[in-house]
DNA sequence: TATAACATTCGTTATTGTCGAACGATGTTC
DNA sequence: GAACATCGTTCGACAATAACGAATGTTATA
């Protein structure tokens, strides 16, 4: 693939990827130093993406933020995913019955995105934002899928994975990784033990389309202490039982593989 | 204003705003058609974005649609606007109330926009989309919105306001709607009777924070056909203590004006 | 298999974006 | 309250870069 990208294009988004960072405000100045850009380059760029409503700046001091145009698109994008719509009365009624928080995401556009989040009852708050992506290797959501991806596609994108270690327990072994795949197949659920967060379990389960793809996951987040033994049978049984209501909800019918 | 833009980022944000018409994908023949530019040069700037993630070549057609950094960025800004959070409970109890669509507008960045929808339970559905602008002169939320701005500010939006004519009933004169916003500020309420779309009522309560300004309004839309007198009264009462509630939650104190 | 329609690449040119420096506004220190 | 520091904004010149039209792949269709 022949690189001919447009600079100032480029530029501009890696502008506006600045605010994913902790800060929601940025300085002209931050800016220009964090991208290694003169002043002058980031202020034409930033008054073209505050003009079109990219970014705003804010009227006490002259910082930038994020604009509104990009929670419009944003937004487009969400709701073009039909999934989330049709799925919100399961989680909702999942939600309930186990008083975790519940995350749904979504396999689009070669990605695994969170798209919903239900908050449990308990105050105990779980690190996650919608429209970020899940790492495929250590969440249960993203074993779910990429268990249950075609076997061509499951190897190229394995292999590419960079299987980044967050936990002591995140698997970072590619055979390991493929054995515990092999398990989510036949047991229909994945399990992510501590291993993107020392303190938190999670329980996951596949939800496939019409054709029988893998589409997306939905998963119940459990931190450790609350994580008996018995709950864990109602936990995996209630998930698997939710996502396989959205499967069918978008057509899935169990027959056609 | 000297107006030295960017000419590559506008026409990648202007490339990224078709989408927000009608149609979900897009060919490159479109897009160098809808904004009338050579195909090299609109294929240059969306081979960036697919680059970065704000466009997505499906593969199937060849075609192009909105990207999930997109997602991802819009989001970011809605977690920002924490209003949303905080009336979440609220309009969940006021939607199960009332059986009918509740939306919140937050008035961010100069801006009356839809940050929430609750669906009625009723199948009639009302046009909106979360992102999108609210008009300030024909809704109910924008009028609550306005009705409370600061004088000055409030003059000059008007000034401004193109007064678009929605239905036969939408006001387009300008000293009518001054009239209007004072009865607004009077009764703490604001309607919208038919002025957006027949057949459609809304009756909208502005939001304020600990400083006392105005920084959302939450409504309810209900179908006339449903718009009993008694129901009226009903609906008034609630979203006005909705909105109270609201307020309160965000630290405004009736007392400090 | 031939054709058409469209996506993609190539090469040239002038336009356009970039940079450093200067200017202006704001707030801070003594 | 004046001098200073800091940062956002504008200016002007130069060179890199993005834009265009033409050529080439690629895919679908008849």
């Amino acid at each position: 693939m022949s690189e001919k990208l447009i600079q100032s294009v480029m530029r501009a988004t890696e502008i506006m990827e600045l605010f994913l960072g902790q800060q929601k405000e940025l300085s002209v100045k931050e800016i220009s130093e964090g991208l290694g850009l003169s002043k002058s380059t980031v202020h034409g760029i930033i008054k073209t993406l505050v003009y079109k409503g990219y970014l705003y700046q804010s009227g006490e001091n002259a910082k930038y933020q994020l604009g509104m145009k990009l929670f419009e698109l944003g937004n487009v994008v969400g709701s073009q995913l039909d999934i989330t719509y049709i799925s919100r009365p399961v989680i909702k009624k999942l939600g309930e019955q186990l008083g975790e928080t519940i995350h749904l995401v979504a396999y689009v556009q070669g990605e695994a995105v969170y798209v919903e989040k239900l908050e449990g009852s308990h105050s105990l708050r779980i690190y996650s934002q919608v429209g970020k992506r899940a790492p495929l290797h250590c969440t249960g959501v993203g074993k779910a899928i990429l268990a249950f991806l075609p076997a061509e596609e499951r190897e190229e994108i394995i292999d590419q994975l960079s299987m980044e270690r967050y936990t002591i327990k995140t698997v970072v072994d590619k055979a390991e990784l493929k054995k515990q795949l092999a398990e989510v197949r036949r047991h229909l659920f994945a399990m992510d033990d501590e291993e993107i967060e020392i303190g938190l379990k999670c329980v996951a389960s596949p939800i496939f389309n019409h054709q029988g793809k893998v589409v997306a996951s939905i998963s119940c987040a459990i931190p450790t202490v609350r994580f008996s033994n018995d709950r864990q049978q109602a936990i995996i049984q209630g998930i698997k039982e939710a996502a396989e209501a959205i499967s069918a909800a978008i057509g899935y019918r169990r027959e056609n593989t």
